[in-house]
DNA sequence: GATAAACAGTGACAATTGTTACATTACTGT
DNA sequence: ACAGTAATGTAACAATTGTCACTGTTTATC
């Protein structure tokens, strides 16, 4: 187990990745799990080794936006805030491609932070892109129009995937964006219209 | 010094409070004054002993967007987690109340991490209740309409102030929410029809 | 192959939000 | 008291977004 944890999070230290490797669990899970719900107790601090997540904010009626993605070699911001409080999640978190997590016990995430220079930079750099990335968000919801939201949309989701076939539905789009399908439907139109997407089921292509 | 750093900032030991006392300045802004621009490289790390400051998320078209107030025995979290990469401010902040300020130097930021356990804690605090607040916006903004975005935004400002005077012009709102003047003032009379508030000149007054 | 379920397209209309234009009211300084 | 300015009120209309109703199309399942 040393030699993948070496090689996903290269930043550790050696006596941090055997550390690490001594104490920590791992975890799989399935696509389409949900390995954090809103409101549950925190336990551990979430490391993604393999997979894919994605994290929302819920709301009280059943509303799911997407915040983002997280990947191979980054961590949940949320378990770690949450980790020295021992507070409840303020997310909820879905698989969507089959992952391999490192669970960390929250005693131990404290106390490397102190021990091991390595963690305590990979914690930092973990709230500093996550805060970035949060704010991103805002700004996509505080100063954009759906159509611009959209575009926002797609593009981190073919960063993520690193192509340019999309596999959502309309509906998905529109669960994520908290708007309704139709409204998806019509947007997503006037883009192909634009050539700026081609339309196909259950497949959005990215032209440019 | 000693003295009111203690009382302002209780959970630090006696020991911190010293190391702040002999190396961090102390600084003074005017209501008005802009302390922190984006894009600015940040140099400090930002502790409020008096005053009041909102802090802004802006656009290229000078639109600012309201996140949230720091105040008294509160820091600036942007500026703890630009400090380890020595990084661009993403955020703008303006004075709204004359503010004394204590400016850590970046270097010691960092240092007191691994000295001080009572400046650790403060730390991660900090982060914390920031991404928890920056999430709450979220959710104003991705679920709910304006009418109900204007009411959450008042009750943070009358909580901040202590009072039910709010003293603000629709205009200003408008510009905080991202939103037009008109806007705000159609609103605000339905929530005056509603009972909500009582409209006067330059004064919100929150009913219940 | 028939059938159901999920996905997508679209028109019509409602509700909300944004914009323009102008009137009215309240404060400021002289 | 008066002019000038900032703040607010409001009507009318445009644009965007949300909702409803219904259609067709593809995929999965039996």
């Amino acid at each position: 187990m040393l030699d993948p944890i070496k090689k996903i999070f290269p930043s550790f230290s050696t006596e941090l990745v055997k550390d690490v490797d001594a104490n920590a669990a791992i975890q799989s899970f399935k696509a389409g799990d949900i390995i954090m719900r809103t409101g549950q107790y925190i336990k551990n601090t979430v490391l993604v080794i393999s997979g894919k997540i994605k994290v929302y904010r819920e709301d009280e009626n059943g509303g799911e936006f997407f915040m983002y993605y997280l990947q191979p070699g980054q961590a949940c911001a949320i378990s770690m805030i949450c980790a020295t409080k021992n507070e409840k999640s303020q997310i909820m978190a879905k698989v969507v491609e089959d992952v391999e997590l490192i669970m960390v016990p929250l005693p131990l995430m404290d106390k490397w932070m102190m021990q091991h220079r390595s963690w305590y930079e990979f914690v930092i750099d973990t709230y500093r892109s996550r805060f970035e990335e949060v704010l991103e968000v805002i700004d996509s919801i505080a100063f954009r129009a759906m159509d611009e939201r959209l575009e926002f949309y797609l593009k981190r989701h073919a960063d993520v995937c690193g192509c340019n076939e999309l596999k959502l539905s309309h509906q998905e789009i529109a669960s994520e964006l908290n708007t309704s399908r139709e409204v998806i439907s019509r947007l997503l139109k006037k883009m192909e219209q634009r050539g700026i997407v081609a339309l196909h089921r259950n497949n959005i292509e990215l032209l440019k």
